[in-house]
RNA sequence: UCCUCGAUAGCUCAGUCGGUAGAGCAACGGACUGUUAAUCCGUGGGUCCCUGGUUCGAGUCCAGGUCGAGGAGCCA
């Protein structure tokens, strides 16, 4: 019997109903749990990850190897069951399959120190076993939530008429403002090439000078803007900051849409219509997996005694409420009026802080949040520099219970000022002729934002920690796996 | 990077006043049952994170270190 011969029927499709019972039909997958009744046959849970649900299977004690493999069979252990899909006679399931012969596949080696028990385990402990985490009902759920967003991603877009524009990795620029950087070199660390002066000659680098992986594709991405007028990059991202958070990774994906012809409030609608569709198509797509998540969160609430985070009702609101526009200054005026003393004091100039985002959303509001128009000086230099001479055009979207979860602004499309705002900030304009040039070249208004990816995904799905919402976290001193 | 907390069986944890190691789950053996993370009985399983110190004696106290988590900052 060889398994490459026998088509695979999908469990989430048989569970859904696709296939009528007494069809005859080969599952493939993974042993969930075993239970035997002495009445003369194993129940046999596989799953195989195409949905959050595993199939019950009912091995009869008359298969050939029931004895010598199936009641050997333990958490973990792979196999192929054919057999007869029928209606159950148990009560937590419609149908199940009646098995006709199980091949082993693979036992688990040491069954006693299996990594991934039938049970509840603690995050942080399958963060130690990344590569057999996928295998446990969060985990496939995750991997199955991040598919369909990411799919929801490009629908959005593709629908718009938007392109997806494959920005660059490695990138030259030294200066982009968003974050410390990872060196990209192949010189010998050990015996690196020096100048007359005795710094690190760099042009006997790979590429002739510094290069470092990319914290943002923005850059680029706008000049593509300025060219098929709507754009998007989705791809990795890299920072090096020393950033020990539940909502920091070293290497995330962003989403990073830019539109020609188009000014902040544009933008503002650009993102409000954007994470209401992915959460929309979510809810829709991926049912199962997230009346999960919500289970989970409701029961976790309810053991620290907190309310129910509703994960669903909450997307749900999410897709169907508008999103609350607030002006900075109007942001502080109102922090000021709290009449709350907040670690870090309120006055007009400063950076919102987390205690001031969560005031403003979860409280104030209630429901998401674009602020918009900050002071200059907290910003970086793109940023459209707005008539009152001391705002720029950005905006944050703060979302509850996860705070900011996009960034973005109006670009300064005119050449003149935007020089003025290097010169302010010291930057190297030579470093930047190209995107200098853009705005020399038929400038044009135009806008965009960044949606960290991971962000997205703990939002819709209530898990509290990043790390756990990519399949392979990098953080400071951690790329295992 | 700063603050706080933690590390004991495969996993989740308890371990009193410093006196030489425990439970639940998992695994294994058995009983029972169209079972549902089944249930019941039994068995095996330990570098108590590492190094040093105090002590007759350290899982427990002290010092240093390693690793992890939560919060803050940076941000997406």
């Amino acid at each position: 019997m060889t398994t490459a011969s026998h088509p695979r029927s999908s469990i989430a499709d048989l569970l859904r109903g696709k296939v009528a019972p007494g069809t005859p039909v080969t599952i493939k997958g993974w042993v969930r749990t075993r239970r035997d009744s002495k009445a003369g046959f194993s129940f046999i849970h596989v799953h195989d990850g195409s949905g959050f649900h595993p199939i019950q299977v009912v091995a009869p004690k008359d298969l050939p190897n029931y004895e010598s493999e199936v009641l050997r069979l333990t958490t973990g252990a792979s196999l192929v069951v054919d057999g007869e899909l029928v209606k159950s006679q148990g009560r937590a399931q419609a149908v199940e399959i009646q098995a006709k012969a199980i091949q082993v596949l693979g036992f688990v080696e040491d069954p006693d120190h299996y990594p991934i028990q039938p049970k509840q385990h603690s995050f942080e402990y399958l963060r130690t076993v990344a590569h057999l985490r996928p295998r446990t009902n969060t985990f496939g759920a995750i991997a199955r939530v991040r598919h369909t967003l990411a799919m929801a991603v490009h629908r959005f877009f593709d629908r718009r008429g938007f392109f997806w524009v494959h920005t660059p990795i490695i990138t030259s620029s030294d200066a982009e403002g968003a974050g410390e950087m990872f060196r990209v070199s192949t010189l010998d660390l050990t015996n690196l090439p020096r100048t007359e002066s005795g710094a690190v000659d760099f042009s006997k680098d790979f590429f002739g000078r510094q290069a470092n992986l990319t914290v943002s594709g923005q850059l680029n991405v706008e000049a593509y803007a300025c060219a098929l007028s709507n754009v998007y990059t989705f791809g990795p991202t890299f920072r090096a900051e020393n950033s020990n958070t539940t909502r920091h990774l070293a290497e995330f994906w962003m989403v990073e849409p830019e539109i020609a012809f188009a000014d902040l409030p544009a933008d503002a609608d650009l993102a409000e219509d954007f994470l209401k569709a992915l959460f929309h198509d979510l809810l829709e797509e991926r049912a199962d997996d997230m009346a999960f998540f919500a289970d989970r969160a409701a029961k976790e609430a309810k053991e620290a005694n907190r309310p129910d985070p509703d994960i669903i009702g909450r997307l749900q609101r999410f897709a169907d409420s508008s999103f609350e526009r607030m002006e900075y200054s109007e942001a502080i005026r109102r922090l000021e009026a709290s009449g709350r003393k907040f670690e870090f004091p309120v006055r007009w100039g400063m950076d919102l802080q987390t205690e001031h985002e969560r005031y403003l959303v979860d409280e104030l509001v209630g429901r998401p949040v674009v602020v918009m128009n900050y002071p200059k000086e907290i910003k970086a230099f793109y940023m459209r520099l707005n008539d009152d001479g001391r705002t720029v055009a950005a905006m944050d979207v703060l979302a509850p219970g996860i705070g900011e979860i996009i960034g973005g602004s109006q670009r300064e499309e005119r050449l003149d000022v935007l020089d003025r705002r290097m010169d302010e900030l010291k930057l190297d304009k030579e470093a930047y002729w190209w995107y200098r040039d853009l705005r020399r070249y038929g400038t044009v208004p135009h806008a965009g934002f960044g949606l960290g990816f991971e962000r997205a995904i703990q939002y819709a799905t209530g898990m509290g920690n990043i790390r756990d919402v990519i399949p392979f976290p990098r953080t400071p001193g951690n790329a295992d796996f």
